[in-house]
RNA sequence: GGUGACUUGGCCGAGUGGUUAGGCACCGGUCUGCAAAACCGUAGACAGCGGUUCGAAUCCGCUAGUCACCUCCA
């Protein structure tokens, strides 16, 4: 079998996964902001990472997934040009910006769950850490890539870029950025329009606050992931994740500021998982384009012609490799709630067959080929192809056109279990036993025989009249030859 | 304007210089009292135009279209 191999956006080719100091992988994801309800870019970050979260500790590897709230410092593209997003939100509902904070934060997590999601080893606030932040400026300050003006401090960019090369990350070159980065508000304080803040005099209006050397402000827009990854996962660590939109300026300032702290590389492989696009156009609260999970599962935006479960989004998600583009449509969201039934549905299979004394199939094949194309750069579509092909044998050797040794079954119902559960992260939507729903399975159970009789009878209006009253109720009766089955939809 | 990427069958979406990705839909079949569900099966594609090659959807060039980043963003 192959080894693990990481598309590696610093090098731009995919590289053997091999970390720093083995066993233990260290792993940063920039998380999001919560100043809004989740959407389904959102859940693709998640899921992405969940995934190499997942498979490296399925591989034996120890590792600390640390991943962000930002509930402070980023600035906003509008009228109010230097306020605050969580400080914008909060003067709006007239409520503690800690209180917006904590109310998103909290329906963020109840998304992540629902979405099967693990929660990081850690997950540090921005706000519960600018002593640090300050201290990461006063490194940089002191090794003479910052500058005060005014009370902010900004990262000198091209003192930075004559000693190391910022843009290597994002493939940016210097003269260019003259050139194209637009007219913010405290350009006039820069020595130079692409120099980034590090610490932000805040305005009197501006509530959230914290006292340095230099003002009384916040601290800046990059800074945090710095702060907190160094903190957690040292100096140098092994995976940094996040957005493609975050590859500039976002994940190169990053870069410049850890340098220019400590002058070592922070992070061995960066990752980006591509965007989920709406009609072709990228899903962004900026475009005001964006389905929140919420609506996602109840269906309540305009947009979707039905709700969908939290493990469809997931399987939607997992269908196209992390890198590429995802647009997003009805049709496609009801093609994996159909596929993702049958790949279950197969498992569920797969515990009543009937094994022999050889195998036709070759489960070594499958197994092996599958777990290529995940140490591939996690190629989750096809693996999945490679799960569909086990579902395949599955149902071929239910109706005998194949055989499977007892030895093989268990090796395969292994293999899916682990694939599909445990690596892929889905889990089993119905399988919520509470008495309710023991109850309602006896008494459907107790109906369906009542017609099982009638047509053994052949009282086929009476049959008739219970399938049909039983199916106006959302249960699908599949008529088998043993009997029935039943499903509540 | 600069940089990067994309264009695959009805829809979604992988991939590679020569062999069926896969899912959904459609159509055909098995099962059924009839259905449904389930399962099985067939068919269908690589934006256009040139070039390299024994052979290209896969490499190169041009054309058209789309997107992303350059501004907070997953």
């Amino acid at each position: 079998m192959s080894q693990l191999n990481i598309y590696n956006t610093l090098t731009r080719k995919k590289e053997k996964f091999e970390p720093i100091n083995p066993p233990f992988v260290g792993m940063y994801v920039c998380g999001p902001t919560v100043y809004g309800d989740a959407h389904l870019g959102h859940a693709r970050a998640a899921i992405t990472f969940d995934i190499v979260y997942r498979y490296l500790k399925y591989l034996g590897f120890k590792v600390r997934y640390v991943s962000n709230i930002t509930d402070v410092g980023h600035l906003e593209n509008d009228a109010d040009e230097g306020e605050d997003k969580i400080q914008k939100k909060a003067r709006l509902e007239e409520v503690e910006p800690m209180e917006v904070v904590q109310h998103f934060t909290i329906r963020y997590h109840d998304n992540m769950a629902r979405l099967n999601v693990i929660r990081p080893s850690i997950e540090p606030h921005a706000s519960g850490h600018i002593p640090e932040q300050i201290e990461l400026v006063e490194k940089i300050f002191e090794n003479g890539y910052a500058y005060e003006s005014n009370g902010s401090v900004y990262f000198d960019v091209l003192k930075y870029n004559k000693d190391h090369n910022y843009g290597k990350l994002s493939g940016r070159k210097i003269e260019e950025l003259y050139e194209t980065t637009r007219k913010l508000e405290g350009q006039q304080e820069k020595r130079n329009s692409f120099d980034f803040a590090l610490w932000k005099k805040a305005d009197e209006k501006h509530l959230m606050r914290w006292n340095s050397k230099w003002s009384n402000g916040y601290p800046g827009w990059h800074l945090e992931c710095s702060a907190m990854g160094m903190k957690y996962l040292g100096k140098q660590f092994d995976i940094h994740g996040g957005g493609i939109d975050l590859q500039f300026p976002h994940h190169e300032s990053e870069i410049a500021q850890s340098v220019a702290a400590y002058g070592s590389e922070p992070v061995k492989y960066w990752m980006h998982n591509n965007l989920i696009t709406i009609n072709g156009q990228k899903m962004s609260k900026s475009l005001n384009n964006f389905i929140t999970l919420y609506e996602l599962f109840s269906g309540e935006n305009s947009l979707l012609k039905k709700e969908y479960s939290p493990m469809t989004v997931r399987f939607f998600i997992l269908q196209a490799h992390y890198r590429s583009p995802l647009d997003f449509s009805n049709d496609a969201l009801l093609a994996a709630e159909k596929g993702l039934q049958r790949l279950i549905a197969a498992l569920e299979t797969s515990e009543k067959l009937k094994t022999s004394e050889k195998s036709t199939v070759d489960i070594k094949k499958i197994i092996n080929s599958a777990f290529d194309a995940l140490n591939d750069d996690f190629n989750t579509p096809i693996f999945i192809s490679f799960l569909f092909e086990a579902v395949k044998m599955i149902n071929f050797i239910r109706i005998g056109n194949e055989t499977i040794t007892q030895f093989d079954l268990e090796e395969l119902k292994k293999f899916l279990n682990a694939s599909v559960f445990e690596i892929l992260g889905f889990k089993n939507e119905k399988s919520s036993d509470t008495d309710n729903l023991k109850l309602s399975s006896d008494l459907i159970n107790l109906i369906l025989n009542i017609r099982l009789d009638a047509k053994k009878n052949k009282d086929f209006a009476t049959s008739d009249l219970i399938r049909n009253k039983l199916t106006e109720l959302g249960i699908v009766i599949k008529d088998t030859k043993e009997g029935f089955e039943w499903d509540i939809n």
